[in-house]
DNA sequence: TTTTATATCGTGCACGTGCACGATATAAAA
DNA sequence: TTTTATATCGTGCACGTGCACGATATAAAA
């Protein structure tokens, strides 16, 4: 207990098996140039004493050197993909421990032209994998088609392609946060009638987490047999005075709405709308908790919250890549979903998407 | 970009500063029988050069060994202990990398002598560093005291004792958790009355959350003069007969009571009577997503869930003392508040306490 | 038999650091 | 002047691994 076991390295192994280090080296990488009797008689030793190689020491003999390169949307400050743009960095930081880089090519989220033009970067850049939010379903299947040909290990972060051979997905479950929305809005205070004020995009982004979530939401109505009605509506994504008009037109004609749901992250712009028509009485539900929804929920016009933790999505991305090929070593799950935390003005100020030590 | 600037080592720094290695190491570690003027130019060199050391040579070099001693409550398979329990060893399988290895001892939750004994035989053990859940205020504070007169560093978890020299805290903000729970409550339905359900404690254990968290949740009712009674009753802690006696006499009593809340890890008792008296449409809210309490949720009696995030509590705080020796740095906070999880049936499947790659 | 090709293996240096040990210069004591 | 003590410094080995290179044994070809 107190000399705890000393660790066994390459020499023990080769002592026990009657052979250098050397082959044994030979036999770890599969090198080949062992003969058949050596190699079972080392394989075999590895297996008895539980050899594994100290990888801070392979590492530093090794002067292997790996680039990964991150494909994310473009970002104002304080806009959504600053998260995940930040937990990049953050992996960043670990990964240079081990020789990995990381670079970040960012596209237009709503130009399919401009996200196949970072595509068309990242492989002149020639990296050793990638980590990708395929926006653009039709072009990133391409773009992923050509990585797999190269032999290049990618994951994906916030959505997916399932029949690509990605080594990783991190991301949320959608449909079921649009159904945890729903459960949340209708028993608070017992909904009779929700508003849901979705996003006009310019482009033809794929981006259909919105739509998948409203799907969510209405299975939920459905299941529960509830009495309650789901108004839709379109607003543009800033505030601004057109939005002004159609709410106002809204609430004109459904004045007995007293629930909001907004499918994305720019439920700020209704809850700054509620503000200026002192309309606090409503309950609004929104995701993600950028700066400028937290104020709101802050200022008592935001209600609830679904935190998706990109930031830990694309660390884990990252980190899971890096892994790859550092310690030659798959994520133990090829999906991996994030939990989704249910924010009030209650705990908001302890909410922490990325915490590590 | 291609090939990134090479590190700079010891050896560049040496060069710089017309010195030898051996006198840049004893400036790095401070180790004296350096002239001032050797001094001043390595000191200069690194801090242009922005010479960092290799933590892996270093590591592979030194041969240093630490000791963590962790003293937590005892638990039997599936109570709250264990999820601490978990995030220890999720720690201590990082550490090993380190040579930082860690130790467990346990000692019993409801006996204040169970404690003593288990600081003596920690200190016996003369840790490098100790993880501490301080069920017992008294006596923690004494046995913090002497690590700190043997210039042991120690971190809390859980609780925390403030007016020590610890080196970190992790924990859940309890007070606000119970607050939250009232507004979880409350506004779920229309809540008027509320039982609540506390433990008959044996012993004269500290463990005072459950009253903190009552604390809280009365403020919340005060603060938001709300209409509503809370109905005050106490169980034993486990599944048996008693606790259906008095659990009838209570609804006897309180028969309009729709809304429950328990706040400690036991609400499964609750819920098990639930089911058994077919009252499922109460409203359960419970802490800590024991697997008792899940399936309970699952099953629809439990409506929500507070979780505290215990693993990561106990992996962040191994993880701070291990970094303490490694990489000689301080955690950035010293109290750390994990976040508060609402579940509910929607969301539970997805909660994950600990993720990492 | 001698030469050549091939399969298999061991040796030794390098990675960046920590540290023991001995070397050197200088000052103080004899 | 010679001896001794002290302050300051450099050298070289070790940690565990990766890998280039050369060494050796054996089989095939000449």
């Amino acid at each position: 207990m107190k000399n705890s076991e000393k660790k066994v390295t390459i020499k023990d192994v080769a002592q026990l098996a009657g052979v250098s280090k050397g082959t044994v080296d030979r036999v770890i990488h599969n090198r080949g140039e062992v003969s058949a009797e050596s190699l079972k008689r080392v394989l075999d030793v590895i297996d008895r004493i539980g050899y594994k190689p100290n990888v801070y020491a392979s590492l530093l003999a090794s002067r292997k050197h790996y680039r990964i390169v991150c494909l994310i949307p473009d970002f104002e400050s304080g806009e959504f993909w600053e998260i995940a743009y930040k937990g990049i960095l953050k992996a960043y930081e670990e990964c240079q421990d081990f020789n990995v880089t990381v670079d970040v090519v960012r596209y237009d989220q709503f130009r399919v032209d401009s996200f196949q033009q970072a595509c068309r970067n990242t492989i002149q850049e020639a990296p050793d994998a990638v980590l990708i939010v395929p926006m653009f379903s039709d072009s990133a299947a391409q773009f992923v088609n050509e990585l797999h040909a190269r032999q290049i290990p990618f994951v994906f972060i916030e959505s997916k392609l399932p029949d690509t051979p990605y080594l990783a997905y991190f991301g949320m479950p959608v449909f079921e946060s649009g159904y945890l929305s729903a459960r949340l809005l209708l028993k608070h205070q017992c909904a009779k009638e929700v508003a849901c004020f979705r996003f006009h995009r310019s482009g033809d982004a794929l981006s259909n987490t919105a739509s998948i979530r409203q799907q969510g939401f209405t299975a939920y109505l459905e299941q529960h047999g509830e009495a309650c009605k789901l108004w839709v509506d379109y607003l543009y994504p800033s505030v601004c005075d057109e939005n002004t008009k159609i709410l106002d037109r809204f609430f004109e004609k459904h004045p007995d709405v007293r629930h909001i749901v907004v499918f994305n992250s720019r439920s700020y712009i209704v809850a700054e709308y509620l503000r200026m028509r002192g309309m606090g009485d409503r309950v609004l539900l929104g995701f993600d908790p950028l700066e400028r929804n937290v104020a709101a929920m802050k200022a008592g016009y935001i209600e609830y919250i679904i935190a998706q933790k990109c930031e830990t999505q694309a660390y884990r991305g990252v980190k899971a890549l890096c892994n790859y090929f550092v310690f030659k070593t798959s994520p133990s799950l090829k999906d991996n979903y994030m939990s989704m935390e249910v924010l009030t003005a209650e705990n908001v100020n302890y909410y922490t998407d990325l915490a590590i030590e």
